[in-house]
DNA sequence: CGTTAATTCAAACTATTGTTTCAAACGAAC
DNA sequence: GTTCGTTTGAAACAATAGTTTGAATTAACG
């Protein structure tokens, strides 16, 4: 079967331009002339648009999530009886953003720009399929939080872990523009935001 | 001139429906429809779709950061000679955000839909009112922020103000979706999020 | 009232959208 | 080599997009 070579080179070139145009300004015709593929490609391999765009995403999403539960696992397993730390549990969720999967800058800059614009050009198939990929996620990271911050109610946990997913998405869609005065490498932001969310967390 | 009267309606359902299905997603003649004008009229009294665009946007953001601008002065002018605190500035740029003339929780869901949206599906001329509107503000903001926090260079400061912007533009694009396990009101919500943005700042 | 400019209107224009169709080409199994 | 299911191909479909046009209407002013 030659049709998985045509779904990827769909899928890739697809991914490349909705992170930089967004999801509605690119056309199929756009896809599949850069793709270098049938027009009719796009339908027969994966029905719609909307089922396109859910693709694009889940290939991204999935396994960035994916390593962020597995670090969350062996956070839990290491620390034994002990609590573990806020900024271990906060650690366990962002630096899988930039590592794995999207270990090259231009995958990470693509999985920033998606991450973004799922949260603003939403679809129905989209909005289902990040339920189901961050629902668990956010549950085991809320619980973990908990525990680390007995003092706060889940409703303080849910509005701080909320203000946290806000810095680190604004952080991916924006990081490249309005440079900084100053260059910091990628390293030196990420241990910025640490810092930053984790005293947010341990606020009165 | 009856002109204003059609100008503004189209202003009005424009924004509304820019807020809650997306700037590319709504066309001319659904804006004219609703808005019960005819369908040249966007034509005739902005020029195009863009500048229709850039015309909503900025009929909110402005007052918006106007009132921003005006709470920095007010409080450089009460302070005097001493050093205004964190908080005090980040409140002064959080605050304005829904009071003044986002004063109705209608309005108040309207412009933080915009303001979500404009950083995502930006055009060329609203990219350039962005611009505009924002670079006098930051640049008040982050000089008044390195006297309150004279140990931070001026590349922390920077990212720092990155993250304070994510968490109140995030804040802002989903406070109404992933609706949280108790309900804390909207004051309760701005305490929590200058809390968590002035110990992020604070941050060692 | 009459004139002039501003505004509204219905209609058409050009371009592009996502999708479908059906024949042609391909690849593996027998 | 023939057959069968899969994949590609060129073309057309129906719908909608933003924009333009020129006549009709309205408002303002002398």
């Amino acid at each position: 079967m030659n049709c998985c070579e045509t779904k990827t080179r769909i899928l890739d070139v697809a991914e490349e331009l909705f992170a930089e145009q967004g999801l509605e300004r690119v056309s199929i015709r756009q896809i599949t002339e850069v793709a270098r593929v049938n027009l009719a490609a796009v339908n027969y391999h994966f029905g719609s648009k909307d089922d396109l765009i859910a693709a694009v995403f889940e290939r991204r999403i999935a396994p960035v999530n994916q390593a962020r539960m597995a670090a969350l696992e062996t956070l839990e397993a290491t620390t034994g009886k002990k609590l573990p730390k806020v900024e271990q549990i906060l650690e366990a969720i962002i630096r899988p953003t930039l590592i794995g999967p999207a270990a090259d800058s231009k995958g990470q800059t693509v999985f920033a720009h998606l991450m973004g614009r799922c949260l603003v050009e939403t679809t129905p198939g989209l909005e289902a399929l990040l339920k189901q990929q961050f629902d668990p996620l956010i549950n085991r990271m809320d619980n973990m939080l908990m525990k680390a911050l007995p003092r706060l109610s889940r409703a303080e946990i849910f509005w701080r872990r909320k203000f946290t997913f806000g810095v680190l998405h604004h952080w991916l869609l924006t990081k490249d523009r309005f440079t900084p005065p100053k260059e910091i490498d990628v390293e030196g932001q990420i241990k910025l935001l640490i810092s930053f969310v984790t005293a947010g967390f341990r606020a009165a």
